[in-house]
DNA sequence: GTCAAGATTTTTGTATACAAGAAATTCCAT
DNA sequence: ATGGAATTTCTTGTATACAAAAATCTTGAC
């Protein structure tokens, strides 16, 4: 695969920005980092212009490159998006899904749930994972696809922070069953509003975030 | 702005890609970039990276990069997610949709009719550029705004091998009005497929646009 | 003490040098 | 002549060197 150090300090840089491990607004110091991975500053440059041109950082010329968290405005943003697309996915899977891709659902379906009454957040959360990747696939569009893994990946950080409200994840499965539902009747519409409603934030969704974030930022 | 050598050398190359100054499978040669560039190795292999990173280009570790133009299938796919997020933003914006954007649409409108009655095609081709940017500014969701314009600037050297049908501007106009009616009137769905019916790639014009790549090809 | 202009230091952006892996070529055995 | 191994050449990836712009510090006038 990748040999180039440059792809592995990115992928590095990317999994600190996604666990928090940099603040917005951070500098990102090529020669510190070229210290701390113990490599020329070259590879680290390259490394940064991933990071920017997958939006998680900002350059401005001449004087470095910027971490760059979306503020709550732009997460609002992402989140809607999110939510469009996956109802998009969700229409378009709903005329194209296959008998063994709806299994799937159902069967990710019963270890999510296996996982909320084991209290396994973790486990709850791939399975989740899981589900909406076997939707994403469905829809048989492959370019499609890729975007939305993309938007889902670069939101994970913060859905993690969406999962603490109290019953929550109860009622996140509800909406699976009914957005499977729709899909095996073949109810584009249907579908596509379901995986809207379970996206979006909104209502006391809207406010847990807001909250969250705050408490991040302290 | 942009002072950055890289940068400059990254739109370039970009616009070398769309306006078909290369083929698929194009190798990206460093040296003899630099050398027509007349920069060294270092600018041409960021702007390489930006190209990379934005998916016209493919980059083989220890091989070098290569031009990576969509073929038939991943054209379609692109299409088809366009006029879905194309829909999304009509039907968002049927909701937020101001006055006076309405008017700008109405206004464009007119000036595209003028263009397709002058028979300046690229007159029409800006007036509908910008009648669909304004839709996407009025989905009112920045982040949203951002992807539209992306896929839309990517699709844009396809686009333009669409217009040679025959009475397709006419055509077009319609669609353009119906949309416009449907945004005054707020109604999402209509909004949201009259724009997905517009953008899509069906029946005659599947056609053309294959013929087209052939043509093009040769 | 404050402010500003000049000098100094840092840091980015680019050029060049070097290392290592891939492709091309040569050369030999059959 | 052909196939394949060894060598050479070429290219990418990384390190280092240098130039120019920005940030910081110093110094001096008020």
């Amino acid at each position: 695969m990748s040999q180039r150090r440059a792809d592995i300090i990115a992928d590095a840089l990317e999994e600190l920005v996604f666990t928090g491990g940099f603040n917005d607004g951070d500098r990102l110091d090529e020669i510190r980092l070229a210290r701390q991975f113990d490599v020329s500053r070259t590879p680290i440059r390259e490394a940064l212009q991933r990071l920017v041109a997958s939006g998680l950082a900002e350059q401005i010329p001449r004087r470095g490159v910027f971490i760059r968290q979306p503020g709550p405005v732009e997460l609002m943003e992402m989140f809607e998006t999110m939510a469009e697309i996956e109802g998009v996915c969700g229409r378009l899977a709903a005329q194209r899904i296959s008998e063994t891709a709806l299994q799937d659902l159902d069967a990710a379906n019963a270890r999510c749930t296996a996982a909320v009454e084991a209290g396994d957040t973790d486990g709850y959360y791939r399975e989740n994972e899981q589900f909406h990747h076997v939707i994403y696939h469905q829809a048989g569009n492959g370019f499609l696809e890729q975007e939305a893994l993309r938007l889902h990946r670069r939101l994970k950080p913060f859905r993690r922070l969406q999962l603490r409200l109290r019953g929550r994840m109860q009622q996140s499965m509800a909406e699976h069953e009914a957005i499977v539902a729709a899909l095996r009747a073949g109810e584009a519409e249907r579908a596509a509003e379901a995986l809207r409603g379970h996206v979006a934030i909104q209502g006391e969704k809207f406010h847990l975030l807001m909250s969250s974030l705050r408490d991040a930022a302290e």
